[in-house]
DNA sequence: CGTGCACTTGACAGCTGTCAATGCCGGTGG
DNA sequence: CCACCGGCATTGACAGCTGTCAAGTGCACG
């Protein structure tokens, strides 16, 4: 992992060059750290704040009236955090921590100076913010018209290729540090029937799923059950303004 | 409605200098128009292509294996269509007309232009964005733990919210153009179930609904049924760059 | 070796989906 | 002007997926 936490996002769109890697570091502020389970931000907190994720996983959570709790999306190393309360009065959403979790904050002046310096920087934000979007609709297609499977394989698929990209030689077995609580507030399911549909998936031999440890057994398979297709980043980005 | 539709966005956050207007609409290609049930743009296709709604609504819809079909989010004149897939290979979401339909195509590349030539307007463009992915947030949250009646409450209420900010004279009654089977596949339901919930409103007083008209009677019991707060946009914003 | 958190499992209830038929309204053609 | 027609709304009966409640199991940790 080292310290490439900064650019995972970038780059998944296009290299850095140094100088602008210089540049993104200069935006940031001190580091902090959180236990599993402390609140890093609370939903109706007016703080505009931003944090760039260095290790561990976060939550972007919401609480609806009544108590339930859904999970907007997992964070991993490299995400930044916050972004969509920048829009608005008082955040959204809760970011909490699923493990011990260190990061930076970000200002938004900093972000706004990034606006000027760099449109090329802006451009890569401004497209990781369009994945973001599209990774939010394919899993409200999923929570709104699919059954508890294909919302858990869907999800899992989802987790795999973003793991997948912080760690290219990852392969089939990965690491997921959520508990099926967590499942249960990501998929709009129950805890019980998180593990019902688990217990399924593993008879079905499509993969294996014991402790955090998940392997791919038959990706075709599960993509089939997920009911969604892969997404693929863009790899024509000559609209986008040079790098000068 | 005359000629506001591309500035009823960014206005929302702050208001346009004549240049800055002037800048936008040079950015847009030729108009285009569409009759209801059209599709503008399949998912799947390749192209790169964006569209600047100014007349009628349009759906953004994925289908999944299955056939089932979930709406992603309806548009309405200003709204800018087909930036998440930007950042795709190929477009994620169907945009079709929900009713007809008058629209601009923009080239990415006018994009490109606009990071360059105005940090301002981009950072109103970022922040439209990050406002988007709050509205898919919520939508997220009420399909995921929510029930029937809050579901399409809670949609009510974003319909009218975004309403407003178009027609600003508009009170509690306002025309929405979607069948019961449009509103099914907004809200994860069926037509059927869409049907019954909208009786049980109807009969508990808090809205009158008939046709395609919506009059909102008790705003605060909806709110309380809906299970989401109001969204306000940020006010305070010193640290994007200057109108310059 | 106890304690606690997370995972499992079973029985039952309920919200929502499915299927199918009927009613309503606006538009069209004679 | 009126009958026909197609799309949409409405309703009823029934099934099923998922939630609820409650109890038991197992592993990690002090």
């Amino acid at each position: 992992m080292s310290d490439d936490w900064a650019t995972t996002r970038f780059s998944a769109f296009a290299q850095l060059s140094d100088v602008r890697l210089a540049e993104l570091k200069e935006l940031v502020g001190p580091i902090r750290h959180f236990a599993k389970g402390e609140v890093i931000r609370d939903e109706g907190d007016a703080a505009q704040a931003m944090y760039l994720l260095c290790s561990g996983w976060t939550a972007s959570s919401m609480v609806v009236a009544g108590g339930a709790r859904q999970i907007i999306k997992v964070h991993m190393p490299g995400d930044l955090l916050g972004l969509p309360s920048l829009a608005l009065e008082r955040a959204a959403d809760t970011l909490s921590a699923l493990t011990s979790v260190t990061l930076l904050t970000v200002e938004p002046r900093a972000l706004g100076r990034l606006f000027e310096v760099s449109p090329h920087l802006t451009a890569l934000l401004f497209l990781i913010s369009q994945e973001e979007r599209v990774m939010l609709m394919d899993r409200l297609a999923s929570l709104g018209r699919t059954d508890a499977t294909a919302r858990l394989t869907a999800l899992v698929l989802q987790l795999h290729a973003r793991v997948l990209r912080n760690n290219p030689q990852a392969g089939a077995t990965f690491e997921v540090p959520l508990t099926q609580e967590n499942l249960a507030d990501l998929t709009g399911l129950t805890e019980v029937h998180v593990n019902r549909t688990i217990k399924k998936l593993r008879a079905s031999k499509v993969l294996r799923w014991s402790r955090r440890w998940i392997t791919i057994v038959d990706e075709a398979a599960l993509r089939e059950l997920a009911g969604l297709p892969e997404r693929k980043l863009a790899t024509d980005l000559s609209w986008i303004p040079a790098d000068q």
